[in-house]
DNA sequence: ATAAACTTTCAGTAATTACTGAAAGTTTAA
DNA sequence: TTAAACTTTCAGTAATTACTGAAAGTTTAT
C-alpha cells in the first residue's frame, strides 16, 4: 500500500465510519483529510481532492467548525481562506464528546426526567414505565456526568482514565 | 402529563434518539414499546401501536433479536409468537456496547492499523499520515479495550467504574 | 465607489434509506 | 397430509437526506 492508497483508504473508512454515527459522508471524509494533511487546503484544494461541489464543501466546514475541530486559517498576503483540522487526538475526543452531549444525550435525559416523572396511579404499567425509564434516566446521567469530566479536564485525562479503567 | 402522552413521548423520543445513531426509527420504537411493556407483545400489537406494517415489524424485531436486546417468548397453549425485551439496564448497555465494538470500533482499528503501517518514505506528507492514523489508532484501541472491559465484567461494573470517575 | 476574488445560501435534483404489502415460506395441530 | 395460523422475504415505492451549481452575498484592494 503507497501513500495514495492509504491516505484514499484512510478517507474512505472515516467516511463510512461517519454515515453509521449519522455524521454525513462529505463531513468526516473533509474531517479526515484535513487531518492527514500537514499543510492548510482551500475550499479548491478540498473540492478537487473528494470531487464533491462548492456548496457541499462550504456547507460541511461550517459544521466541523462548528464542532469545533476544523478552523479557518489565512495565509498572509492571500485572499482565499485556507483550513486545518483541530490535530491532537485528546482535544478531537474532548470536541466530539461535548458536543454529542450537547446535542444527543441532554435532550434525551430532558424527556427521560419528564416521563420517569408522572404521577404513580399504582396500575402495573404506570409502576413498569416509571422504573424502566428512570432506570434510563440513571443510566444516561452518568454517560453525560462522565463526558463532562472529560470535557472539562486537562486534556491527557482520558488517557490516565483508560489506562486506570484498564488495569 | 398523563400515561398515554408520557409512554408516546418516551416512544417517539427513543426513536429520534435512535436516528441520530444510524438505528432506525422503527427499530429503536420498537424497542421502547416492550421496554415498557410490562406484558410480552405480539408482532400485531406492535403493529397497531406503533401503525407500521408487519414487514418493517417483522425486520426490525429481527435486529433487535440479532443485536440480543428483544427475545422471543411462546405462550403455553398460544400458536403466535411474543417479544420482550431485555428489561435489566446494565445488560442493555452491556450489549449495546458489545455491538457497537464489533461493528464499528474493530473495523475501523483494523484500517488504521494498515494505514499506519505503511513505509515511511520520509517525506512530510507521509510522516503526517502515519502520525496521525497512529494517533487515532490509539485512541481507538483504548476505547474498544475499555468497552470490552464492560462487556465482559459482572453486570454492575459500569455503574461502579462510573462512580469511581465521577468522584 | 467599483470590481475582482472569494464564500455562502438554497431551490431543485439525485442518491440513499426505510417501509409496505402481498406472495412465499414455515410450523403446528388434527 | 392438509390446512390454518403465523412469520419472513423482497420488489416496488415512499420518505428522507445529501449534493449540486448558480445566484446572492461578502470582503478587500485600488
Amino acid at each position: 500500500m503507497n501513500y495514495k492508497e492509504a491516505k484514499e483508504k484512510f478517507i474512505s473508512t472515516w467516511g463510512s465510519l461517519g454515515t453509521l454515527w449519522g455524521i454525513n459522508k462529505a463531513m468526516a471524509q473533509i474531517h479526515a483529510l484535513l487531518w492527514v494533511s500537514p499543510e492548510p487546503l482551500s475550499m479548491e484544494d478540498i473540492m478537487e481532492e473528494l470531487q464533491i461541489s462548492r456548496g457541499n464543501t462550504s456547507m460541511n466546514l461550517r459544521q466541523l467548525m462548528d464542532w469545533g475541530i476544523v478552523f479557518k486559517e489565512s495565509k498572509p498576503g492571500e485572499r482565499k481562506e485556507y483550513f486545518v483540522s483541530e490535530k491532537d487526538v485528546q482535544e478531537l475526543a474532548r470536541q466530539v464528546a461535548k458536543e454529542r452531549s450537547r446535542r444527543e444525550i441532554k435532550p434525551v435525559i430532558k424527556t427521560l426526567r419528564e416521563v420517569s416523572a408522572i404521577e404513580n396511579d399504582g396500575s402495573k404499567k404506570t409502576k413498569e414505565l416509571i422504573k424502566q425509564t428512570k432506570a434510563l434516566y440513571d443510566l444516561a446521567s452518568n454517560a453525560d456526568i462522565m463526558m463532562n469530566k472529560i470535557v472539562n479536564q486537562e486534556s491527557n485525562w482520558i488517557t490516565k482514565t483508560l489506562m486506570k479503567l484498564i488495569n
